[in-house]
DNA sequence: CGCGCGCTCGGG
DNA sequence: CCGAGCGCGCGA
């Protein structure tokens, strides 16, 4: 036999296929091995078998050792690589890399063996407790706990008895140490009990429609608190009745426990639970439970659409709409894309759920290509929050220099004294103020990145927000000596010390990257949070979702109309999706919300929009925008990044790039409708010298795209890196 | 003349 | 990607 293997090597110079003689072993498709390659032995997966090999066969090697016992990835996995290398451009054993845990190749992690105790078999028990000496007390109860014949952790003897009794035994023969293995269970402690929920018309409409569709793509537009959760249960538990598997997609990490204790509550060990933040041995477990099918269930973020799950009945993805779902580093696909091949090679359902569907999505389904689901009803038939525009114009015509208008400032004293909770949201991150010279315009950048640094209070640096670099703090302007430096914004600190000034009694929480940069201290301010040992929390972006607060009323966002000003065509989307996610903490229990929206641009279609809760009106606008003007999802955006050390190559490789483009782009103007070769808008980056070819393609152009690939792709050396981005979220 | 580094090439 | 092989430049 002869396999085809793809060796661990994720570079476009070997990525081929390989082909080893097998000799005698029994090598399965699917298998991790261990093969010579040139001078070295390296690993790689078999992903075909086959009698002959074209290639010469006395130049052939052979296997040197099969790593898996069975297959780690199966069929569908291979089928799934073809279809990444194929759409994204990227090396067959990239793609690969995805299905394995990182630590299992190069055979780090293995399993975690835990010694048993058992009494040995064939004894009396009571008759050795008899014989042994009056003075070895802990031997007897030890044999005394164990007399029933059950198995006990050693680790557990040895902790309520003494580990000299156990050792003594098992030296003696009395008890009997056998080894075995033990997964590593990540959030052990995280279990819910259920109490039975008895549908609504919504929701038992909503599975009906997943489950009578010819279509294989469901989105559910729901709005928040129209019990999406328990739909997604329901189809998970159908899934599994027919034992059958289930994948649960949620944006973020810091999201996943608490689905993950909703599933336990109802499938118990069925779930697993996938993603970055666990140790390499759990996620090594998770993994494994869910390959060997011991856990039929997987949660997760983005990675976890890789699951290692044969014979799905449904995928689910929660919040469609979130950016995370698209990766934007190597490899860069988007799960939503593998999710739909992996539906359709098991022939299950993919239910996309959200309350602000992502543009590009609501028009699929619209266009009939998707089925759609409308919840528009909540559980508890509670009205949405209340939305107040604050005008911040007026405020300070007004003489209000405080960032809370008086709006807010009388709503939070409200709260505050009723004994509620409130969240006060802004879009920046940090003590955020940049340094600038009031008299020659200096603004303080980083050294390596061309962005401006941000002054931080915690350890009194400059910072540089996109490489981390600290800088010391100037005491004169370095251009023109001047010693009137000052600085501009505001952030969470600052507003917590405003915050402290009007309400002083009030018990102040703040959560963004600085203050919190493990993912425990993340997960400890939202409990202390919800355990009402705070009455407001300040923060940006990370607090506006998911999470559950009962007691919140007052949600305030201070600078509503910030992300507009980003220069990116799905600001206005992602601005109306974080207003309505925002207002969606306010108000969940039995309290009317409030939420107080501060704008400088009261008017915005955008805004009043989110304040009536009107997604449709917001998409027909949005949609006719992005067609009038020819943006996703009527067009694609694809920006070929050429990023080097050294400028000269840098910019060697965009004329290069440039000249092949420019001939095809020449050939085929009628698929394009924007071209550009441009240095990056952040011209050095982490040290590195950036350009770009940016570009705008009609829709279904799709060779068009294949083209720049093939164009840009090779241009890559060790000393210049070329990138593909479609669609990209930013352009820094 | 000999070694060291950098580039190129091949890997089944 | 990683090592082998080779050419060229420099130092003794």
């Amino acid at each position: 036999m002869i396999a085809e293997v793809i060796v661990d090597i994720a570079h476009s110079d070997v990525d081929k296929i390989f082909d080893y003689d097998c000799l005698d072993k029994n090598v399965q498709v699917g298998s991790r091995v261990v093969v010579p390659f040139g001078s070295m032995k390296i690993e790689g997966v078999v992903i075909g078998l086959k009698d002959k090999s074209e290639f010469e066969s006395s130049r052939l090697k052979s296997i040197v050792r099969i790593i898996d016992e069975t297959p780690a990835i199966c069929e569908e996995g291979i089928a799934l690589m073809r279809f990444m290398c194929d759409k994204y451009h990227i090396p067959c054993a990239l793609a690969l890399r995805q299905f394995l845990p990182s630590e299992m190749r190069k055979g780090k992690v293995r399993v975690k063996l835990i010694r048993f105790a058992k009494i040995t078999d064939d004894i009396d028990v009571f008759e050795i407790i008899n014989s042994l000496p009056s003075n070895a007390k802990a031997q007897k109860a030890v044999l005394e706990y164990l007399s029933d014949g059950k198995m006990v952790k050693v680790a557990e003897l040895n902790k309520e008895f003494s580990p000299s009794a156990v050792n003594k035994l098992t030296e003696l023969g009395f008890i009997n140490i056998t080894e075995a293995r033990e997964n590593r269970s990540p959030y052990e402690e995280m279990t819910g009990s259920r109490k039975e929920v008895t549908l609504t018309d919504g929701q038992i409409a909503a599975i009906e429609s997943v489950n009578s569709t010819d279509k294989t793509v469901t989105l559910i537009h729901g709005v928040t608190g129209s019990g999406k959760t328990e739909v997604y249960l329901r189809l998970i538990k159908q899934a599994v009745d027919q034992s059958k598997t289930a994948i649960l997609l949620v944006p973020e990490i810091s999201l996943t426990p608490q689905m993950l204790t909703q599933l336990r509550a109802t499938f118990k060990d069925n779930a697993a639970i996938i993603h970055s933040g666990l140790s390499a041995g759990e996620r090594f477990d998770e993994w494994w439970r869910l390959r060997s099918g011991e856990a039929k269930i997987c949660i997760g973020a983005r990675s976890a659409i890789f699951a290692p799950l044969e014979n799905l009945g449904v995928i689910i993805i929660d919040e469609e709409h979130d950016g995370s779902y698209v990766s934007e580093s190597s490899p860069r696909y988007d799960t939503k894309d593998i999710a739909l091949f992996r539906a359709e090679y098991n022939g299950c359902k993919l239910v996309l759920g959200s309350a602000t569907p992502s543009v590009a999505t609501y028009k699929l389904a619209e266009d009939g290509e998707y089925n759609l689901v409308n919840m528009p009803n909540r559980i508890n038939k509670k009205p949405l929050p209340e939305m107040i525009i604050a005008d911040m114009r007026t405020e300070i015509r007004r003489g209000n220099n405080s960032p809370f208008s008086s709006a807010l400032q009388e709503e939070l004293q409200k709260c505050i004294e009723a004994g509620n909770q409130a969240i006060i949201f802004l879009n920046r991150r940090g003590y955020s103020r940049h340094i600038v010279c009031r008299e020659c315009g200096y603004v303080a950048k980083c050294e390596n990145c061309d962005v401006a640094l941000n002054y931080h209070v915690v350890g009194d640096v400059l910072k540089c927000h996109y490489c981390g670099a600290n800088y010391k703090l100037l005491p004169a302007c370095p251009d023109c000596g001047s010693i009137h430096i000052n600085y501009v914004g505001v952030g969470t600190q600052k507003i917590v010390e405003e915050l402290k000034k009007l309400l002083p009694t009030a018990r102040i929480l703040r959560m963004d990257n600085d203050t919190t940069r493990s993912k425990e201290g993340h997960f400890n301010i939202i409990s202390q949070f919800a355990e009402h040992k705070a009455d407001i929390l300040v923060g940006t972006q990370m607090i506006a979702k998911g999470h559950d607060f009962p007691a919140v009323t007052l949600v305030g966002v201070l600078d509503a109309d910030m992300s507009l000003f980003f220069s990116d065509f799905r600001s206005g989307e992602r601005t109306f999706q974080l207003l309505t996610q925002v207002a969606g903490r306010s108000g969940r229990a039995d309290q009317k919300g409030v939420v107080v929206l501060q704008t400088y641009q009261p008017d915005n279609a955008i805004l009043r929009y989110a304040t009536h809760y009107d997604y449709k009106g917001f998409y027909e606008r949005e949609n006719m925008l992005r067609k009038t003007t020819c943006y996703p999802p009527y067009a694609t955006i694809v920006r070929v990044m050429i990023e080097s050390e050294n400028d000269e190559l840098a910019l060697e490789a965009l004329r290069s790039i440039h000249e092949e483009l420019v001939v095809y782009y020449d050939k085929n103007r009628e698929k394009f409708l924007f071209y550009n070769k441009m240095k990056s808008p952040i011209k050095r980056l982490k040290n590195k010298y950036r350009y770009q070819v940016l570009m705008r393609v009609k829709q279904g152009a799709d060779d068009v795209i294949d083209k720049i690939y093939q164009i840009a792709l090779p241009k890559t050396t060790n000393k210049v890196l070329v990138y593909v981005e479609l669609n990209p979220s930013s352009l820094n």
